[in-house]
RNA sequence: GGCGGGGUGGCCAAGUGGUAAGGCAGAGGACUGCAAAUCCUCCAUCACGGGUUCGAUUCCCGUCCCCGCCUCCA
């Protein structure tokens, strides 16, 4: 068995057979940096990140491009609205949107190109195509020829004679044609802009990933991400640009990701419904938010709801806490990899089915699970017990943080921090809490447990004496 | 209008031509001084109407409803 993935261009589920044997290439369309990140973007970057992930896990060799936005009309108008330079606008916002993938424990991507340091690849590939007849310049405006690629609409499932009303009002006077796209912008006053044979200008959007793409990942790369309204005109754009250009194949595999939804419409920028990514992480922790957007398959929509966040912290705590205890009762135990064996077998099987998080996710809860059931067995000791135990935390350490990034050790990790610091101090408050237990003075004892709850120390009661660790919640404080 | 994706228990969400994973919530039970944590049990006939079939939630047709794209957007 082997991964699947949900190919948007044929429509269909595909098998991933990657250019070059064991090796994969991802190209995912980032963000235009001009304001903060939303939870929507979050939600795409954590499905290409654990694409990425268990692409890794899977033994590929994996190499990850997402491009940055870094000119273009918003930045621009953003720049004029605080009086200062586009390129500070984008500067200021790549870095925001750097820390918050880190903060979404996103790894970094292979290559991170900007737009504006390819203005180069991006003339050559309009030139090439005017060359061919396939563009046009005008006015200082360079148009793609739509009607020339015959594959045009083939990846959003249009027909170009069903397109006519794709006429943008701007530049549409110098266009032959209303569904062509422009490439390169004529410099307007006051705008940045870098020499071409066109004159001065700023490239098209469309350009820069069609160009990138190629340059950083070479033609016919395994698989292009991005978001599902991203489809049309933008990856229709780039692949026309690309495959009329070289006549070969763009990207291998398209692989788009649903939007999320704020009650019964789509969150976006435009709209105005967003919820800031970075408010999310700092509000809900990073686990829980990857949880919840791993609570629903890739391409569909996804719901904003607190509920659900709630649902997803609750998971996550039941995770943290099976690790915990798992550690604690299998200290230097050696794993018996084999008794998890089913559970990792329906993780990978959810996983390669065209990445079913949902029900991958339900095979962490069955491994966790049995893992609890046996909990009791390798306190008290038992070998075989002990060893089953310490294979569902190794294993959902690798299958819930190597593979969907979920923080879990991390977070007992950060525990960590805050408990040794605290150790000695919640250490005598319990030993006062085990003497008024031990002569029946529960007031006194749950006093003292209220106490160090209010402090983000739990206490739990065990046959072997009480156990505390620091909350999550804590911890956020903190 | 065109194209695409959906409607599964209180909520979220997988899935399959042969009577429906998992989670959250809820109820009951075990454990506990009480809790916490954990375990066990219970809790759906899959929008509606037809059709195909020995048998459909799963295939086909129709109806209703929702969402996305068609303009910037992850």
């Amino acid at each position: 068995m082997s991964l699947v993935l949900y190919d948007t261009l044929q429509r269909a589920k595909r098998p991933f057979e990657p250019r070059e044997e064991g090796k994969a290439s991802l190209y995912v369309c980032g963000p235009t940096v001009q304001s903060d990140a939303h939870i929507g973007h979050g939600r795409a970057a954590v499905v290409f990140d654990v694409l990425r992930r268990y692409l890794a896990a899977s033994g590929y060799e994996v190499r990850f491009v997402q491009n940055v936005t870094d000119i273009d009309d918003k930045i621009i108008m953003r720049a004029r609205r605080e009086k200062t330079e586009p390129s500070i606008i984008a500067t200021r916002y790549t870095r925001l949107w750097n820390r918050s993938m880190d903060a979404l424990n996103v790894l970094a991507p292979d290559v991170q190109p900007l737009a504006t340091g390819h203005l180069i690849e991006m003339q050559q590939l309009i030139a090439a195509l005017i060359d061919q007849g396939k563009a046009y310049a005008a006015d200082g405006d360079v148009f793609f020829r739509v009607r020339t690629f015959e594959g045009y609409g083939k990846l959003s499932g249009r027909k170009v004679e069903d397109m006519q009303q794709g006429e943008d009002v701007v530049g549409s006077d110098h266009k032959e044609d209303p569904l062509d796209f422009a490439m390169w912008k004529a410099a307007k006053p006051g705008e940045p802009s870098w020499p071409s044979p066109w004159g001065e200008g700023r490239p098209g959007w469309h350009i820069e990933c069609s160009a990138m793409a190629a340059k950083h990942l070479g033609h016919g790369f395994d698989i292009h991400g991005g978001g599902l309204d991203l489809v049309f005109p933008h990856h229709e754009n780039e692949i026309a640009q690309h495959e009329a250009a070289h006549d070969d194949t763009f990207a291998r595999y398209w692989v788009h990701n649903g939007m999320v939804r704020m009650g019964e419409e789509k969150m976006s920028k435009s709209i105005g419904n967003v919820v800031s990514l970075e408010e999310a992480v700092d509000g809900w922790g990073v686990g829980p938010l990857r949880l919840w957007y791993l609570s629903a398959q890739h391409r569909t929509p996804l719901t904003f709801d607190s509920e659900r966040l709630r649902d997803a912290t609750t998971v996550h705590h039941r995770f943290t806490t099976f690790l915990r205890s798992a550690r604690r009762a299998t200290h230097g135990v050696d794993p018996d990899t084999a008794s998890v064996g089913p559970h990792l077998e329906a993780f990978r099987a959810a996983m390669d089915d065209d990445l079913n998080a949902p029900a991958a996710v339900a095979a962490l809860h069955e491994m966790v699970t049995a893992g609890n059931e046996l909990l009791p067995s390798a306190e008290a000791g038992k070998p075989e017990a002990s060893a089953a135990v310490a294979a569902s935390a190794d294993a959902l350490v690798h299958l819930g943080d190597e593979v969907l990034g979920l923080a879990i050790e991390a977070s007992l990790e950060d525990a960590a921090g805050l408990e040794s610091q605290l150790s000695t101090l919640v250490e005598s408050l319990l030993q006062q809490r085990q003497e008024a237990r031990a002569a029946k003075d529960f007031a006194t004892s749950d006093a003292i447990r209220d106490q160090l709850a209010a402090a983000g120390v739990v206490v739990e009661d065990r046959p072997d004496g009480p156990r505390w660790y620091a909350a999550a919640s804590t911890l956020a404080d903190a």
